[in-house]
RNA sequence: GAGUCGCUAGCUCAGUCGGUAGAGCAACUGCCUUUUAAGCAGUGGGUCCGGAGUUCAAUUCUCCGGCGACUCACCA
């Protein structure tokens, strides 16, 4: 708790004070309420007084003397109360004209309609529940236009909890965010998913390219990596028999924060056996496009500007295709990477000397063709240079039977065939050890146990990745992926 | 990690070509028994992010530092 007093705090401790003098209590331990308050508008019947008790937030008042006026707010919304010196006694009266926005309280009365339309509740009860000493930023709203918003983006997110109180977009994302985990957990256990938990702190950071956090156990005295991602993991169950499994938890990566990044973020991964890369194509269409149906009321939204249409079927392009479209290099007709490279810094794009002819693509790629990936398109085909994990193409073995989807700009997904070859994985990680041991330091490390557990069989399968937080940002239209986790890591403040 | 911008009352913001600051809302006092960004009258409230330097004088200029936003780099 904050030690900051001000002249707003203190005269609110003193408000406290003078309640226990009066015998009230400022933080009573419950309050029975009857109805919500959107539930207790609804109980308005013309001539009639339906009684309800409500419990809330106080976020506006207006004060006319011997009657007042307020707001209470709840997680359904608000209600007006209209409180009357003469129906509830001085005493009581002067405790609701003391009360400050941000108090919360119980209100029992019943249900009316003012004279200017509006369903309120008229006070017979007023019972404070906890007194509210630090003052609101003082946000008013009309017809649904906020005036003096609470702009300050640092304390938005240092401060979420009064960032939800007062910014009613706040609230409706986050709440987005959490209807959309609920469908994909629905729409997947439909499917015959099982939702599992596989390690978060692991021995050996596996199924992505990305810098670890490093954790110590101190019983075993060993390091522990948190999770790049479960992948590994959830094959490993592939082996064991499970045949669709999903994992939707957090993953750990130790790199920059931007307006895309935070080091703890959300991803969906599921395998399917005897699925391939196709199947996750219809799943991720049929997962997302439906959605957005039920969530948004429609397929297309409007994301920073630009309008997107989720219906399938979406666009699928290959990887090298693309940038041939959007760059003029056609990476298929060179041979050498020094013939990659030349093409690369020909338009401007660096190519370090020790990247490989696909990993100049790649960047090419990042450069020339995400940005102009509004629509959702599968991006398929990669080489197999730059997939570790995934199955070979039978008919092209330097391509992979995988694909990324892009929406608004932006890489949303990563799936293909899982590389269910035990020679083949162990080649291919005895290929990141070398790039790891070249100075890469995001190249994968060896894992003998799961080439192991490969080695016992694993059926083919089809697995997925899907970022959530972006996903998110999509439907709730926001620039940031802050804006999307409801406490976002930021850098502690210094005293 | 680099660059740009920002940090002034509880909140949203003005402002000071260097002479220690102002508005609206919020708060406090008074009036007001159907208001709703309520209204009217009055009052209080600030180490102007921190430190150092220049100066008679720094919130303002310079430098260093802190935190944030955005862009870039890394990445999803």
């Amino acid at each position: 708790m904050s030690d900051e007093i001000n002249d707003l705090v203190r005269q609110r401790i003193e408000k406290i004070e003078q309640y226990r003098q009066k015998g009230i209590n400022p933080y009573p331990s419950r309050y029975r309420r009857t109805h919500a308050a959107e539930q207790a508008k609804g109980e308005f019947k013309e001539n009639e007084k339906p009684q309800v008790s409500v419990a809330g937030r106080l976020r506006s008042k207006r004060v006319m003397g011997k009657a007042s006026f307020a707001h209470l707010e709840d997680q359904s919304g608000t209600v007006q109360l209209y409180a009357r010196r003469d129906d509830m006694g001085g005493e009581s009266y002067d405790l609701f004209k003391s009360l400050d926005l941000g108090d919360i309280v119980g209100i029992a009365g019943f249900v009316f309609k003012t004279n200017q339309g509006e369903i309120s509740i008229h006070v017979e009860k007023l019972t404070l529940l906890a007194k509210c000493i630090r003052p609101l930023p003082s946000v008013k709203e009309k017809d649904g236009v906020l005036f003096d918003e609470f702009a300050d983006r640092e304390m938005r997110y240092r401060q979420r909890y009064v960032d939800l109180i007062v910014t009613p977009k706040t609230r409706q994302d986050f709440i987005m965010r959490s209807r959309i985990i609920t469908g994909m957990r629905e729409f997947l256990t439909h499917r015959g998913y099982i939702e599992v938990e596989t390690p978060m702190m692991q021995a050996i950071p596996g199924g992505a390219a990305a810098r670890p956090f490093i954790t110590h156990h101190n019983a075993l005295d060993i390091d522990l990596y948190l999770r790049i991602a479960p992948e590994l993991y959830l094959k490993r169950l592939l082996v064991g028999g499970f045949e669709k499994v999903f994992e939707l938890n957090r993953n750990f990566r130790n790199e920059g924060i931007s307006t895309r990044h935070n080091p703890e973020f959300t991803m969906l991964e599921l395998y399917e056996a005897y699925a391939d890369y196709e199947t996750m194509m219809q799943i991720a269409e049929e997962m997302v496009s439906e959605l957005a149906a039920k969530l948004l009321g429609s397929m297309k939204l409007e994301y920073q500007g630009s309008m997107i249409d989720l219906a399938p079927p979406w666009q699928r392009a290959s990887f090298v295709e693309l940038i041939k479209k959007y760059s003029g290099i056609d990476f298929a007709s060179i041979a050498s990477v020094d013939e990659a490279r030349r093409a690369a810094e020909s338009i401007g794009i660096k190519a370090p000397g020790k990247m490989g002819k696909w990993e100049i693509a790649g960047e090419v790629f990042e450069e020339k063709v995400e940005p102009n990936l509004v629509q959702p398109v599968f991006v398929t085909d990669y080489p197999r240079e730059l997939s570790p994990l995934s199955k070979s193409r039978e008919d092209d073995p330097d391509f992979v039977e995988r694909f990324e989807i892009f929406i608004a700009g932006r890489e949303m997904s990563n799936a293909f065939s899982e590389l269910n070859d035990p020679f083949d994985q162990k080649a291919r990680f005895e290929d990141q050890v070398r790039k790891r041991e070249a100075g890469d330091d995001e190249a994968q490390m060896m894992d003998y146990d799961y080439i192991n557990a490969l080695e016992y069989g694993m059926p083919p399968a089809g697995g997925m990745g899907i970022g959530i937080d972006r996903l998110v940002m999509l439907f709730v239209d926001t620039a940031s992926i802050k804006d999307t986790i409801l406490f976002p890591l930021l850098r502690p403040e210094g005293k």
